[in-house]
DNA sequence: CTGAAAGCGCTTACAG
DNA sequence: CTGAAAGCGCTTACAG
């Protein structure tokens, strides 16, 4: 029963006009001391909660915010979609969730949609978002926040670690645990992680006088790819003795056909991955990693995205954190 | 601009009342055909899509279902979630997602703020969901579709696996594997799930003369708690030939332990694990397992829930899935 | 088959 | 500081 207390049975108990209720609620515009004291007593009293959707219709906001990632299947998405959660949730918002498997006519039609539930916001971690529907959410004042999007002319807050430096990172320490012929299975290039990450890689490696350019073979970010990189790697360059994956999933691959061959890990070939999700320490040997802050980038977009809900969109910014190496096993200088 | 239609114009422009727009929308009343086409004429030639928000608060339903469950980050989710939201999705409805940590006061303030968003329905994939609250929501007419609750009292559709069942298919596999001591590390007795693997696990072992009940240990589910089980277990008999875990990642864990202690798998132990999540392709070796089809259990939960919701509660009803037993390299038969 | 009107439960200028 | 009233954009009896 409880539940169906609304502001007129509040203001009615309290003796004041709905309007007044309204204001104790939202504490904009000021209200007499003893007056919102009469209103929170009725408040409690009838367990009052405010319907969500009346607030939505009239204020056009309804406490919701939507995150589109390509796929939670994806073992990368799911600390992000926690980090996402948790600062929603202690900020009273609830967070939509929506899987575009990067299809821009999937994100589309989510935003259509969304538009017309009144979500307060979006975060898009998508590498395939248009720019005329980021453009058009701005015109119409829905803040929207991107993850790892390009440098295009998108005006919209933008987070993302830096992937060149954490790519330097991995190379260089390859380099150091004795690894001389050091190859790299790149992503797919729309995406500007994988750019980014194989442009690091490059300038490593691009610059050392036993560098070819067939050293780097492409893959999707998926397991299967990774093992078949690796596989063509290996045909191509027996003595190769250090991996660098665009990404874990990739790492994983490579450990795989690695396995398969009978060839040993570290020992014989070092192997590093990129994004330091969970699954690198299940695998054997367990992975070294460049670690991005996945879930405090979840909770990094939501903030601002929330700074944008209050305080009005904002000019376009470019967040970009530090990436973190993560020395396991897979990478350990043995005595070959 | 086209976003800003809304069913008054399109009734000035079809030259009809909103009553009529509504009802060619809704398909519910019957309309003159032509008439229908003229406001379908109209509602392409603006572009109008309904408002959600404002249909929410005159229907009290807002096309969003929410799916509650322990944590996203635990590999087993993922999987639901797609499911749950791929259907959902080519229904037209959106899915709020929320992480309870199975904590039971999470779940409380979940349904109560989202019960003023006017949520049609709620998935909880979720072990600590207090009855009240499931009462509550029945009463208040609210659908609700729970999975791997268990058979108390709860008056609404619950979906599960075969738990016990796809145990004994664990246990016999590895006695056909030639394990001669099984032993089982057993989930949280508070899970339904878990309580019945043990028991899966009891009615093929229990009955043999080596069986002992000091070869069953605890664990929590999580790859930690199957490492310490899996060395307790070694601890305590050395000659331990095959180890059930309650769920894939204590199976992890076990593997974790074995490795560590030089024992290979499967040449002197063998390991079976419960669940069937992506994280069995990735250690070394593989690990077999008995997989429930959690994505189907997603989308069947959704569907179950889609039918409460369009047609009003139903009786409760236990949907009981079939599991799968998913040989892999962990549990081979060798030449030891 | 169709329209006028009330109602869903809030917020927010506008007066006072 | 507070109230009356309009408005958010639909749906749904109720008449006709």
């Amino acid at each position: 029963m409880e539940s169906l207390a609304t502001i007129r049975d509040v203001a009615r108990l309290a003796g004041v006009s709905v309007a007044t209720v309204s204001r104790v609620i939202n504490q904009k515009d000021l209200v007499n001391p003893e007056t919102a004291e009469q209103v929170l007593k009725a408040i409690e009293q009838l367990q009052y909660v405010p319907n969500a959707v009346a607030r939505g219709l009239a204020g056009k906001k309804m406490g919701i915010i939507a995150l589109i990632l390509p796929d939670i299947l994806n073992p990368f998405f799911p600390a992000l979609a926690r980090g996402v959660e948790d600062v929603a949730h202690k900020q009273g918002l609830t967070v939509i969730l929506g899987n575009s498997d990067d299809l821009g006519i999937k994100e589309s039609s989510y935003i259509k949609v969304l538009k017309k539930k009144y979500v307060d916001g979006f975060i898009f971690a998508s590498n395939t978002i248009r720019e005329e529907d980021v453009m058009a959410l701005r015109r119409e004042g829905i803040p929207i926040v991107l993850l790892d999007r390009g440098l295009t002319t998108t005006a919209c807050p933008i987070i993302r670690s830096n992937n060149r430096e954490g790519a330097k990172l991995a190379v260089r320490h390859l380099i150091d645990q004795g690894c001389r012929r050091i190859a790299h299975i790149y992503g797919p290039q729309e995406f500007i992680t994988a750019r980014e990450r194989l442009l690091g890689y490059e300038d490593i490696v691009g610059e050392s006088k036993d560098f070819s350019p067939s050293l780097i073979v492409p893959g999707h970010f998926d397991i299967e790819s990774g093992r078949r990189g690796a596989e063509q790697l290996l045909a191509r360059y027996p003595d190769i003795d250090g991996i660098f994956a665009g990404n874990d999933l990739m790492a994983v691959g490579a450990l795989k056909a690695l396995h398969e061959r009978g060839i040993r890990v570290p020992e014989e070939v070092k192997v590093c991955g990129f994004d330091g999700i969970g699954l690198t320490e299940i695998t054997e040997p367990e992975l070294t990693t460049v670690a991005q802050p996945i879930y405090e980038m979840g909770g990094l977009a939501t903030r601002v995205l929330l700074d944008e809900i209050e305080s009005g969109i904002s000019e376009n910014t470019i967040i970009e954190l530090d990436v973190t190496l993560v020395t396991r096993k897979s990478t350990r200088r043995g005595q070959n």
